[in-house]
RNA sequence: GCCGCCGUAGCAUAGUCUGGUUUUAUGCAGCGGUUUCGUAAACCGCAGAUCGUGGGUUCAAAUCCCACCGGCGGCUCCA
């Protein structure tokens, strides 16, 4: 038989004979990688190994180890996990079973959820499944012959399924005695997957849409070495001892309170500490750059979310409250007022851009179930700016924005930052003409600034184009944070204009901007990104300072005085307990530096302080000072 | 909002399944005293809880049932 050429993904060139299959590429390649194929991506597309090659096809073997192989294998796993709740539960009837991010799920219909225990009666099965090591077998047939299969096992999320799969091959994957309707590709054997444990349960809408049926949900996760679980587990334990709802308590930065309503946060005075040096900095930052700062109320006649359209569109959202038979709604957003004051005046094209600041509290009614700390909550303050501007000034204004948000980053320690431009969906206002020149300033803008971004088609909303920053923490999460929006709609509803140099008015461009996004949310982000052990300049107690015995106290105090003098936050602690205990007490509260002051000390005029590693050290306190300023000041 | 789990002192837990000392226990924190101490917990004592709220079942409810409030994990949502 006639050879046929197949392209690697390196761009050489492969030979196999005609009708070969993906595991003959494999080995042509090489034994080793033949051991450790998994399946074969043809044009991009994901294939078991038996796949059958076909001439003037770009191949890629998929191999354990990889990112690809991972999927494939989890993809197996959740195979394996609705063979084991089958086995389990015969009645039980099967949505899908997805590879995800971290791992992978099952969804079921069932009418009991799942118990804890439920999950480790799957885990032994799934155990003795793979224990057997039998074979995925992939067999293809017609839609009807698939149809009826799925009928004769009553399956009828899969059925639906089925109608929505194009004419033509229809294949299922067949493992012992259970078999469903799949694509593949999934690893040869049972016995393949080596290490999984189950993780938990929820409900899920089928399909995703709240209007259907609630599956029961099972994730868990699966990996090709024991030691690569147990470091995903050592991972989750990392993130769960960070969480800034345990933090918050034990450093007492926050509260939320029962009586005072789900989603609205108490900042204590260690908090509003932190909370106040982010916003002292940011302020400094908008001052630099060139933002006026406005202030504006919380509360306004309901007229004006009918002109900025959220009295239409964004109702559910919001609070409102009626006085003396006048409607009023609480800001969700701080736009409008911001448009207001630009509108109080006329503007010509010299003045422009013209930038608007505030640190803007903004309420928005959230459905009980999304709340969650400091995350998802109803009251928050955002770091909000409207920049106004003309069409063509957009780029340049855009790439400031854009060096203001990596600076901050920097600033914070996210050294990592993932950007996404999102373009023009299906329903959007403005003109054509208005979106290509604002997408076009948008990617110019970044092309410009040297940043790596990701174009993502028709996901902007609806009123403009906008360009996403995603940082990654010290543990390697993910968080979205800045949004830069630009905005048709607002300018047109408020009719907000400028005098171009032709004398006429011009529609002004809006930018929405926050760096941020929410001071809570970002502040909680920033609590588990440090584990609660802040620098210097952002901690609530920067010093502690306590006294070796009662003789003590008096120089202890004059320290106190001098460093509060010099504007540091402090923590006298004269209390009549051991030094240990003391010491204890500000290690476990994080305070950057602790003091004590003796004998020693007090001959000296100096202070021996103690870092959060434990580390000692002795100072003059003139030279402390200099030197604890300067950390301040480089925010280190 | 939907599915599930949970709610015991300021905090962290035990007791709840299987109702039964007048319902409670432990540690930390608090308060009173003693100790004045050199780098992660000194000692003794005291006080502190309508067991989330309301209703029901029962001779008897922290425990069983219902509703509500709140938290957590998912889903959905986050123009």
């Amino acid at each position: 038989m006639a050879d046929i050429e197949l392209t690697l993904p390196d761009n050489s060139k492969l030979k196999v004979k005609k009708g070969s299959k993906g595991i003959d590429a494999a080995k042509k390649i090489g034994k080793k990688l033949a051991e450790d194929a998994l399946a074969i991506e043809v044009d991009g597309k994901l294939q078991g190994l038996d796949f059958k090659l076909e001439e003037n096809t770009k191949i890629k073997i998929i191999t354990k180890n990889s990112k690809d192989g991972l999927e494939v294998l989890r993809h197996s796993a959740s195979h394996v996990m609705a063979e084991a709740v089958k086995e389990l539960w015969p009645n039980v009837k099967l949505g899908i079973g997805p590879a995800i991010e971290d791992g992978f799920y099952y969804d079921f219909f069932k009418k009991e959820p799942f118990t804890q225990e439920d999950l480790k009666k799957i885990e032994e099965k799934m155990k003795e499944i793979i224990k057997g090591n039998k074979e995925f077998k992939k067999k293809e047939m017609n839609k009807g012959e698939a149809r009826k299969i799925l009928q004769e096992k009553g399956e009828k999320f899969k059925i639906e399924l089925l109608n929505e799969l194009e004419d033509g091959k229809i294949s299922f994957f067949e493992s012992g005695k259970f078999m469903d309707l799949c694509k593949g590709p999934h690893a040869k054997k049972t016995g393949e997957i080596k290490a999984f444990k189950l993780l938990s349960t929820g409900g899920a809408y089928w399909k995703g849409d709240e209007k259907n049926e609630m599956l029961q949900r099972v994730y868990g996760t699966a990996f090709f070495k024991e030691k690569d679980l147990e470091e995903f587990l050592k991972q989750k334990e990392e993130a769960e001892k960070r969480d800034h709802r345990k933090i918050g308590k034990e450093l007492d930065l926050f509260s939320i309170n029962e009586i005072v309503g789900s989603g609205f946060i108490l900042w204590h005075p260690k908090g509003t500490a932190l909370r106040n040096q982010i916003m002292k900095f940011d302020e400094q930052e908008h001052l630099k750059r060139g933002y006026e700062f406005v202030t504006t109320p919380h509360l306004f006649k309901a007229d004006t979310w009918k002109t900025s359209g959220h009295y239409n569109y964004y109702k559910e959202n919001m609070y409102f409250l009626e006085i003396d038979k006048q409607e009023y709604g609480v800001k969700p957003m701080n736009c409008p007022a911001h448009i207001m004051i630009y509108k109080s005046n006329q503007h010509s094209y010299r003045e422009l851009p013209i930038k608007y600041f505030e640190f803007g509290t903004v309420y928005r009614y959230e459905k009980s179930g999304v709340l969650g700390g400091l995350f998802r909550v109803r009251g928050f303050t955002q770091d909000d700016a409207h920049i106004f501007c003309s069409l063509e000034q957009l780029k340049e204004e855009i790439k400031k924005v854009i060096e203001f948000c990596l600076h901050v980053f920097k600033v914070f320690g996210f050294n990592e930052v993932a950007v996404k431009l999102s373009t023009k969906p299906e329903k959007a206002i403005g003109t054509k003409e208005q979106w290509d020149k604002a997408e076009t300033a948008l990617k110019t803008a970044l092309e410009e600034s040297k940043i790596e971004f990701e174009v993502d088609e028709g996901e902007g909303v609806f009123y403009g184009p906008k360009i996403d920053f995603k940082v990654k923490d010290s543990i390697k999460r993910e968080w979205q944070l800045s949004t830069i929006q630009v905005d048709f709609n607002l300018p047109e509803r408020f009719d907000a204009t400028y005098i171009g140099n032709d004398s006429k008015k011009h529609r002004a461009v809006m930018i929405h901007r926050a760096i941020f996004g929410s001071l809570e949310r970002f502040i909680g982000i920033l609590i588990e990104h440090f584990e609660g052990k802040f620098p210097l300049w952002l901690s609530p107690v920067q010093f502690k300072i306590l006294a070796v015995g009662e003789k003590f106290e008096e120089y202890a105090e004059q320290v106190n005085k001098k460093l509060l003098e010099e504007g540091f936050r402090t923590e006298l602690d004269l209390r009549a307990e051991t030094v240990s205990y003391k010491i204890r007490e500000g290690q476990m509260q994080k305070i950057p530096y602790i003091i004590v002051v003796g004998e020693r000390e007090k001959q000296n005029n100096t202070l021996t302080v103690r870092d959060r590693t434990g580390q000692q050290k002795t100072f003059s306190l003139e030279e402390f000072i200099k030197e604890k300023k300067k950390e301040v000041i480089e925010k280190k």
